[in-house]
Parts: C-alpha cells; structure tokens; sequence
DNA sequence: CTGAAAGCGCTTACAG
DNA sequence: CTGAAAGCGCTTACAG
C-alpha cells in the first residue's frame, strides 16, 4: 500500500506537507496542495488510521451505547447518529449492552474506552457509581439521551418523560376512565433503567390532579418489550374487576397489550383503551393512540452537540429550529440543563370513552 | 495515562516481555507474566489500541454494513453480530447506507476501508462493479449475508429467497387462491437489491406450478417497508377485480398491506389473505401468517466464519449442530458455497380459503 | 524465556 | 508557506 512518503516524494514536497494538504490545513499554498491532491490521487493514497490517530492524538470515533438495538427508539437514535457521525468524519463504535451484565462490565471500563475513542454516547443508559468512577478517570467528553441520571459535566438530550406520561393519563382521564392501569418498566432492573419510573411518576401525578389515588394493583411491572406488555396486561386482566383503560409506558408494551385484551377476548377501545409512549413506525398501521417522541431529532441532535466542541469536519453550525437554548463555544457546562425536546399526543382508534354500563 | 514502560519498569521486565505477557503469549513464565498482570492491574493500565494496531498491523476492528438499521431483519443481524463480535475481542464499525447513494459511495472506497478494519461484513448488499473492484484491491476478508451476488472468496450466509417465497405462495395456493398478487422491491432501486428479485422468482415458480401464469398487474413493486406495502395494497384494490391474497416480499410490507386492506373496508383474511417473510418480532401479535428465516443465526453464523481465520480471541470453535457444512482450516474458498439456513411456514391468522362467492 | 532495537506511518512543534 | 526531526506507544523479528 502507497504511504505517505510514497506521495511526499511524487509531489516533491515533505511529508509534513502531504499531511497539512490533505487534511485541509490553511497553512498551505494553493499550488503546494494542488499537486499533493493530485498525488494522493495518482497513487490511490489512503491514510493509515492508526498511524494517524497515534500521532495525532484523537480517534475521530464515537462510542455509542445502546441497551438493545433491536428496539424502535434505539434503532431510530442510532441511524441519525450514524449519520450525523458519518458526514463529520467520524466512526461510529455500536456497544449492544443487551441486558448481559458481563457485556456491560467490559464495555463501560476505563480500560476498554482508553484511547478508543474521543468521546461517549449514552442511550438510555443511567450509570451505576462505579461505572461513573471508570468514566471519570478517563476525562472523556460524552452526551446522554434520555438518560435517568446524567453524567456530570455531559450535556444531556430527551424528553420530558413525566410530562409525557401525564399527557397520556390525562388523554384516558379526559374520556372519562377511571380506572386507568399502568403497564411499566423491568422489576428486575439491574440496569437502573430509570426512564420507566419517570413515566409512573406522570402517570401518578395525573390521577391525584383527577382526584384519583393509584391502585397498586393496577400498576403492573414487566419487560419494556411486546412480550412485557403482553404478559402484564394478561396479568391485569386476570385479577378482579379489569382496567378501562391501559397506559403503557412505550409503544412495544401498548402493542403488546392489545394482543392481550384481544386474546381475553375483549375489543380495543370498546372494552379497553390503550396508549402508549413513542410513535412507533407500526404504531399508525396498528391503530395505537400514543405520545409521539421526536428519535430521529433526539440523535441528531445529541451528535452534533458532541461534536460542536470536538470540532468535526464539514460540520453545519449548530442552531435552528431544533435547538432551544444558546450554547457557548466552549465544551459543555458541568451542570449544563438538559435538552428537553417536544412530545405531542397524538390520538388514533385504540383510545375512546369507556362503555356507559 | 500510564504506559507500557511504566509497566515495565513495575515489573522489572521489557516492554517486549511486558506486550506479550498482556496478551497471552504461550512464551511467558508463569512468573513473569504473574508479576507483569499485577502491575498492569495496580497501574490500571489499559493499551492504546492506535499503537497496537500500528504496530501489530491488525486493527481487531469489523465493518458492518447495513442497508437500514432500524429494518427488523438488519437490527437483528447487527444484535447477534455484535455480541458475537465483542465477545472476540473485536470492534464493531457501524455503517448504515440508508439508501443514501453519497453515503454508499464514502463507505464502499478503497479509502475508507484500508487498514482501518480486518474484515468486512456486508449484509443484503449486492455490491456494483466499481466497489467489488475498490473491495479487491484491498484484498480484505469479510462475509455476506443475504446477498443477491456474493463477493468472491467471500464466505454467504443466507436462506433460499426463491424457495421461501414458493413456500409462502404455495400455501396460499393450497388454501384454494387463484388471484394471488405479490407486492415486493424497489423500482427504482439504484443499490442493486437483489433479494425482491429471488422472492419474486419464488412466486412465479409456484403459481406456474399450480398451472398459473402470473398476472403483471397483481405484482406491484414499492419500497421494502411498512409504507411501501400499504402503498402498494392500496394501488392493487384500486385496480378492477382486487386479489383473494397477497404474498408481501416481507413482514413489514405484509404489515402496511393488512393495513390498507382494512382501510379499503375489506377484513383479514376473509376479503384477503396475508402472508410475509420474516417472522419479526410483531407478525405475532398481529397474527401475521410468514415465513420465519432466522435472523440471529445467520448474524451469530456469519460473525463466526468470518472470525474463524482471523483468530478471535475465547471464540469457540466452528461446529454443532448450526453450520451445515464443514470448513477448512484456511481461509474460506474462493468458490464456497452459501451457507443456508432453514426458513419455516408460520401460519397464523391473516391465511385462509377465499371467500365461495 | 527474555531483552535491545528497529519500525509501524503518521502529526506536531520548532525553526526558517 | 515549508521541511527536518522527534515522537506518538506499541509489536516484532532477531539474538541470546
């Protein structure tokens, strides 16, 4: 393979000179970097990565953490980070944690991040103290997404998952339910996954504005996933008198419960109303009223908030429509609010007042 | 950050000796590599992976392409590839083409890929004359899945396109329909997509075995997606006399198709029968008659083939009861034949006999 | 089994 | 605007 010196000589320059053309520096003549462009060209030249990343000192790669990728929201953030990453130059490192403990041990390392990368990705990914300690010591820059308890120092982009939980109660307690179940995040939790308690709190707080108190037994715990939703919902439909209407904490649990409610043999909405959280692809095909999450905006926007300060190339200047607050130049500040981005109800056939018996 | 000299010098050893004891090599004493492990722990040592793969000429780092990461079949490969991948010690490089034809030409360069990966993976893209070419001068190994054409020497891992697709028409054949429509690909599909065209043979072969010659104007091409398959379904119904079935290229399309058949106030499956390839994760719950190709198998399958030669690091060997064949010791063949794995008839509730009228 | 030394292929002060 | 030289932090023959 043509190395640098392989162009250096054929432009009849140094090979100081190849490197500063070919990254675009400004310290070099327009002549000069025509005829070294025009080498590389010729030889079919391609940087070393490795050799550059050593000698440069930066990776030009971001570590993006996911807890499953096989999931709507995480699949969606990722293809706009993917994107955004690509057109700057950067690569994109894909950490499925999986629920594997294991994995997420080896992932969230100091030893595994060191000079890997130039900065972190958190998904939804709340990090326990330890795993704060290891990220510490690397001094690394990183964003979250909907993540429970930020990094400190670590600029932060979501929704407001409270907010969103309560427009959706509301929505049920506006059609004049009552008994309104919760269907919601993993009990066996190890992953202080906190995104399913933000979204019991609205819930809450909507049926006390209502002048409702929780029934515990209508706030059933499971997987944030079809199966979860499902197996819930068959739960609350087994236990004395049934819900009127269901609030599942995101679209894959509200799917999920419409196959229950059917299998019990009753209709959605005329038995059983169901809404969830996200705006899933095959939520309008199915029919489900939900609170609709911007994912595609959320990753976009969380990637090109980390690399404004890393400096990416070909980089549009961040501002727009999209982002609510100005941002320095400077890297993030520590205790930085977080961007909260919009939510919107948007109701379709599975919501509808409960039946006047 | 501390260094391998500073680990040397702990230790009292080289940095020779310090390289190899870290990794395992068989020429260590128990005692000397005891004592290195015990300074590299006590320093929180941890290698720069630019350095070593410099020095080493190997970067442990896989590329993996993807047409769209948020598709059922491409999330769940990726899933399966990464845990595979990680659990060897190895990168995982995420490039999702997103039908972006820009993004497809900066990731398929010579460029791009040179001594930045060992190894390529690509999946359900056909590569064009031009990136076969840029692939070959790199002399890089790598594995596809579910390829139309395959890269030569490069080791496929894929179902039977064709046989699944006479699978999924012959049982709508053999539930008594003669009008059955196929809805399937991209028309304008500049990225050589090659599996609608197999699946599409499939449904041919199937009816002119049952003695029926395929009528044009029930075969509708749109795009691969939820969207495409509603599209489609809609443009079928709005054509004279509609279908008893449609067999969909995939789950997703077969999903928009239920979709718009309901919206044309028709029901599944007594106006018209449904059926998909896939067996995603939500054909289930909407009772969606499919065909199910495994999708974590052949991302698990083909991490492992391609990991084999290049030596992942704890990877079980090759063998038990998923691959179908036995494998040299060297590098895949250039000739080897796919790897198939087995698909399944799922029937559910969107197939059954048309309506006696 | 271990070490001294070269080398991997770039980038970055520094000097001019 | 450009070049000579050092250095990034490892691994790998080679020699012992």
């Amino acid at each position: 393979m043509t190395k640098i010196d392989d162009v250096a000589r054929l432009a009849g320059v140094s090979t100081a000179t190849v490197s500063r053309a070919l990254r675009g520096l400004p310290t070099v003549s327009a002549a000069t970097r025509h005829r070294v462009l025009a080498a590389a060209e010729q030889l079919q030249y391609a940087v070393s990565p490795s050799a550059s990343r050593l000698a440069g000192g930066r990776t030009a790669t971001v570590a993006v953490i996911v807890p499953r990728i096989t999931r709507w929201f995480f699949a969606t953030v990722v293809e706009a980070v993917e994107e955004t990453l690509h057109e700057s130059g950067y690569d994109l490192l894909l950490y499925n944690l999986g629920g594997r403990e294991h994995t997420r041990q080896r992932v969230l390392r100091t030893a595994n991040l060191h000079k890997r990368v130039d900065a972190v990705m958190l998904v939804a990914t709340p990090l326990r103290r330890a795993e704060l300690a290891a990220l510490t010591v690397l001094d690394l820059p990183g964003v979250t997404i909907s993540s429970g308890s930020g990094v400190p120092g670590w600029p932060c982009v979501r929704i407001d998952d409270v907010a969103a939980a309560r427009t959706a109660t509301r929505h049920l307690l506006d059609l004049g339910h009552r008994r309104i179940a919760h269907i919601s995040g993993d009990p066996d939790d190890e992953l202080a996954f906190t995104t399913h308690l933000d979204r019991r709190r609205g819930y809450r707080e909507a049926l006390r504005s209502a002048g409702i108190e929780p029934d515990p037994s209508l706030d059933v715990e499971s997987q944030f996933s079809i199966d979860g939703g499902e197996q819930a919902t068959a739960e609350l439909l087994a236990r004395g008198e049934p819900p009127t209407a269901i609030f599942a904490a995101c679209d894959e649990m509200a799917m999920g419960a419409m196959s229950a409610v059917r299998d019990a043999g009753l209709r959605v909405p005329q038995d059983v109303s169901v809404i969830g959280i996200d705006d899933h692809d095959l939520s309008r095909v199915l029919g489900l009223s939900t609170i609709a999450q911007p994912a595609t905006e959320q990753g976009r926007l969380a990637a090109r908030i980390l690399l404004d300060p890393l400096g990416g190339r070909d980089l549009p200047p961040l501002g727009g429509q999209i982002v609510p607050r100005p941002r320095g130049t400077g890297p993030a500040e520590p205790s930085a609010a977080p961007v909260i981005l919009p939510t919107r109800l948007v109701v379709r056939d599975s919501t509808a007042p409960p039946r006047a018996d």
